[in-house]
DNA sequence: AATCTTATGTTAGATTTTCTAACATGGTTT
DNA sequence: AAACCATGTTAGAAAATCTAACATAAGATT
């Protein structure tokens, strides 16, 4: 379903609240967007409205700078994960049919997160949707 | 579980994110506030923040005034609704233990469900949290 | 060692958003 | 008709956010 993808990608926050959810200060999530790991959407008057996809997003940042890791190197990570994701679609579009594509994505899945360790952090998602139902 | 609840209760929405959400305007969500069917959290600087549950507090206060009910009704409701609930956690303390928690939440919230057209909308929660995960 | 780069802090001034309080108004109820 | 209810509108103040600029500590490069 897409639907959910659609709500995750809903702006809804303003930076005051994303930074109190990822212990970030305003200049760091700023100068990640100057950077293109972010893109909030702004309101009529200009103002960041951020999506629950940009917090999980956030919150990588956040470890993967802890792993020492810079923002060059950072948005190369999002790209490469980026192309893996696209590929999996393709892969899950013409899978045999007596798999769901739920069963199937998890294999992918988990093939992916045990190859390398670039993927762990990269697919580790949805840290920020705990909070919600 | 009660995080879940911990989670719907956190004060994350800006007025703002509010009106878009629910489709009123600031001055209802003020006049919803002043008689005490919401009670939305401050920031330090007196800003208004919503949770997840405010907000379906809302849609459901929108419903009922579509119905004609006015905030005396609304507000009583609200407070029969509650009792109801508190009932409910009792039923289920002392539940016989052959029935999972549950399954007898599910029998309880049915029972009410159809008992009264009171109920109907009261019980059917969860409106906002469909945009999320 | 001196310099450059990177990620972040800090400050200033402008703009947007939200706040409260007051007054206005069209339907209802009395 | 008078009063009430839910909402609109306006004004002025305060808070939150914006961009841009300058500051700086820690690492990397020369």
């Amino acid at each position: 379903m897409s639907g959910k993808e659609i709500r995750r990608s809903m702006p809804l926050f303003p930076i005051g609240t994303v930074m109190q959810l990822t212990e970030l200060t305003a200049r760091q999530i700023r100068y990640y967007e100057e950077h293109q790991l972010i893109s909030p959407a702004r309101t009529e008057g200009n103002r960041r409205l951020f999506s629950l996809n940009d917090i999980d997003r956030l919150l990588e940042i956040k470890d993967l700078i802890d792993q020492g890791i810079n923002m060059a190197g950072i948005k190369q990570l999002f790209l490469v994960k980026e192309q893996q994701s696209n590929m999996m679609e393709q892969q899950t579009e013409k899978a045999k049919p007596d798999l769901t594509n739920e069963q199937l994505r998890k294999l992918l899945r988990n093939e992916l997160m045990h190859s390398g360790r670039l993927n762990r952090s990269s697919l580790r998602q949805g840290d920020i949707s705990r909070f919600f139902h």
